[in-house]
DNA sequence: CAACCGACCTGTTCGC
DNA sequence: TGCGAACAGGTCGGTT
């Protein structure tokens, strides 16, 4: 479910309401959303009493700094796979189903770690640490201009989408902004990346910024109005923005042809045939 | 190195 | 109305 612009909006509102605030209580179920942590009761305990410091991002990671944890210093690390929330609850707010993980703070708040699939995690890492270390550059802050992209382009053989969801080459970058980076760019997702020319490396740059951004400002898609929410529950406003994704047979707004979907790699992937080459 | 596949899960939607 | 199939924003590991 979430890419950037999603983790983005939690980690915005988190670092709004979070640094300061000591962790009082843990409730640590999840099986698989804690599976780095066998031991669930140590990583209650270790989290237990601690300080947030700040909320930051990495990708699709979010990274949570900790002081007064169990050994020294700590990031808390949380990525929310398919179908992860994290909410900011009164303590007292009906427990929804699939909460695996809670943590309550100083204020008689709760942020809690609700996902049905179980393919987000949760886990404690060394600050700084490597856990991470697999990441290329952020998508949406780490990209320097557009002679940057085109350096990470170069040799690279592999089509544009399958490049872009790469979380080595870029990172925070998934199935729906992928397709919406591509077709403001004009490029087709099967293009071969090393045969970009400079203009349509410039293209992508700028799309990429600018795809991202705007998602960002409206909070985040929401597809089904059911799954993507942000920590107050409140839906995101970038779906009525896009301009492929989902879009089969509707339209294209900038040449009217047909959208067209393809399966790749098991995959959706939506795009219009006359406007990207 | 690149492309594809299944696996990991639950919930919702679609077609018969 | 019922029921199985298909599908869903992500990642990993294995194979070709």
């Amino acid at each position: 479910m979430p890419e950037l612009p999603e983790v983005e909006t939690v980690r915005r509102d988190l670092d709004r309401e979070l640094p300061g605030r000591r962790i009082v209580r843990v409730v640590a179920t999840g099986v698989r959303s804690l599976r780095r942590h066998p031991d669930r009761a140590q990583f209650a305990a270790d989290v237990r009493g601690a300080t947030v410091v700040a909320v930051s991002r990495r990708g699709k990671y979010l990274l949570v700094p900790l002081v007064g944890t169990g050994e020294g210093d700590r990031t808390l690390v949380v990525h929310l796979g398919m179908s992860g929330q994290l909410l900011l609850n009164a303590a007292e707010a009906p427990m929804l189903a699939h909460t695996h993980v809670v943590l309550g703070f100083d204020d008689k708040r709760e942020l809690r770690f609700v996902d049905p699939r179980t393919f987000g995690e949760i886990f404690l890492a060394p600050l700084g640490g490597a856990a991470l270390g697999h990441l290329g550059p952020d998508a949406l802050t780490d990209l320097k201009g557009w002679n940057h992209l085109a350096d990470l382009l170069a040799l690279r053989t592999t089509k544009l989408k399958a490049l872009l969801m790469d979380q080595r080459f870029l990172a925070g970058i998934g199935n729906i902004y992928s397709d919406e980076i591509l077709h403001r760019a004009r490029l087709r997702w099967d293009r071969s990346a090393a045969t970009l020319t400079p203009a349509e490396v410039r293209r992508l740059f700028r799309s990429i910024g600018e795809v991202l951004g705007a998602a960002v400002e409206l909070r985040g898609s929401s597809l089904d109005d059911q799954q993507y929410r942000d920590v107050f529950g409140a839906i995101g406003a970038y779906q009525g923005q896009h301009r492929v994704y989902g879009r089969e047979a509707a339209p294209c707004l900038r040449c009217h042809r047909p959208i067209v979907r393809v399966r790749t790699a098991g995959r959706s992937t939506f795009f219009c045939p006359r406007c990207q080459a």
